[in-house]
DNA sequence: GCCGATTTGTCCGTATGTATC
DNA sequence: CGATACATACGGACAAATCGG
């Protein structure tokens, strides 16, 4: 894609920014010189920018102009605002990765699960056990309630494989938004049976909940990360309203 | 504030999308409705959802319409995008809160403190150390340093009150843009001299890195957080280009 | 499968307000 | 004070996706 005029705008003007074309705190040049570069209006600029506002590259002012605030120390970890699998993390960072299925059955949301999950209750659920390997080392332990529903000819063979490539490009399921929550808690048995926590007694849990286009909620997966490779990174913009 | 249209129909939509006006799944009105309710541009309205959809509370589907996904159930998780403040998580449980500088000093950026918060070397900065308590627990150990000359008069008396209080209604400094981290740690000796831990030998790490209007780092901030009390919540959105 | 109506996505141009210098 | 720069708001045009007949 990349074919509307904003995301290429956004595209150039993060790779002078991550370049090094502009000194941290020098403002870069104003919309109506941007206007001119690009011969495109005033609203396609605004929209590139307020993307590298979002991303924590620029910070913009009333009256002084948009200013570089962006520094290479250690960014491009983990980029946030989006969905990234297991899977397009390691290949991105270069890194070996396996997925194993530990256990892979049908059940039916009791009070329990559904508590836990916010699926209703007795809606027919598949519930998945993973674990992650990188570099050949049991990294993440992934317990996941799928809606049997959305997707009733999964098996476990399948859910070895990417389960977002099956559900986008088999079923064509289209993933849109998910909701997120970190915590930290104390190390299970279960997590250690498959973990090598080593010196740690906590895992990094991150809890996703994921809703597909129709806005149905049809995944819940508790992602427990060995603390020692989990990372998570956002920019956080002052809003309007204090 | 509030004054902008935008922010106006943004606030009524979303107080009907909370008091169930819509049902999960459902369609909210059309954009060109909602231009004729709200007598305004379509501009005005498309950023209103915009908005929305950022916060998590609905969908756009291109030929389709905008989609409802929020659920009541999980309201009783408080703000989100953001880390749920100490003091908040005081309010929300009814527990009292409090702030002892146990830490406060002058000193210049070594090579060490370069590299871990970001400020150059030779950067003139104050090292000020705090402690959360909760219920007269101490809870969260929190290590910031901040650069002298964006506040030359800072105290200890003045940190151990709201720091940003401090910064914005007396020196008017306005803070637009940070950059956070999240990452789970083992607990250090300097932890454990201060923070209660029980059974855990883990901490919740929140690294902050708050820049000021005129785009420069005044403060980095790392808050070692009890994992008891910590949670952070945030929406996924699927961006344009894959 | 096609067509047309509806709906959101992108892009343009313009005007006015407000903060900064 | 005027010039510059970003913020808000309006209006219009066409493209792309969806849905019903």
């Amino acid at each position: 894609m990349a074919h509307q005029k904003y995301t290429q705008i956004y595209t150039i003007l993060k790779q002078r920014i991550e370049s090094g074309a502009y000194q941290v705190g020098q403002l870069l040049p104003s919309e109506n010189t941007l206007i001119v570069e690009f011969s495109c209006s005033r609203n396609t600029v605004r929209r590139a920018i307020s993307e590298l506002v979002r991303d924590g590259y620029v910070q913009t002012h009333q009256g002084r102009g948009v200013c570089n605030i962006f520094q290479p120390i250690e960014q491009a970890s983990y980029t946030m605002g989006t969905i990234e699998s297991f899977r397009e993390t390691a290949r991105r960072t270069g890194q070996n990765s396996g997925t194993r299925v530990i256990s892979f059955e049908r059940c039916r949301a009791d009070d329990a699960i559904a508590a836990l999950t916010g699926f209703a209750v007795g809606t027919e659920l598949f519930r998945l056990g993973r674990i992650h390997d990188l570099n050949q080392r049991p990294i993440i332990y992934n317990l996941s309630y799928l809606r049997v529903d959305c997707m009733p000819d999964l098996t476990a063979e399948i859910a070895s494989g990417s389960l977002y490539r099956y559900l986008e490009e088999e079923l064509g399921m289209v993933i849109v938004t998910s909701k997120r929550m970190i915590t930290v808690e104390r190390a299970t048995e279960q997590d250690e049976k498959w973990i090598d926590m080593g010196e740690y007694n906590c895992m990094a849990v991150l809890t996703n909940q994921v809703y597909n286009s129709q806005g149905v909620m049809f995944e819940y997966t508790q992602s427990r990360h060995h603390p020692s490779i989990f990372r998570f990174q956002d920019n956080a913009v002052r809003r309007a309203g204090e």
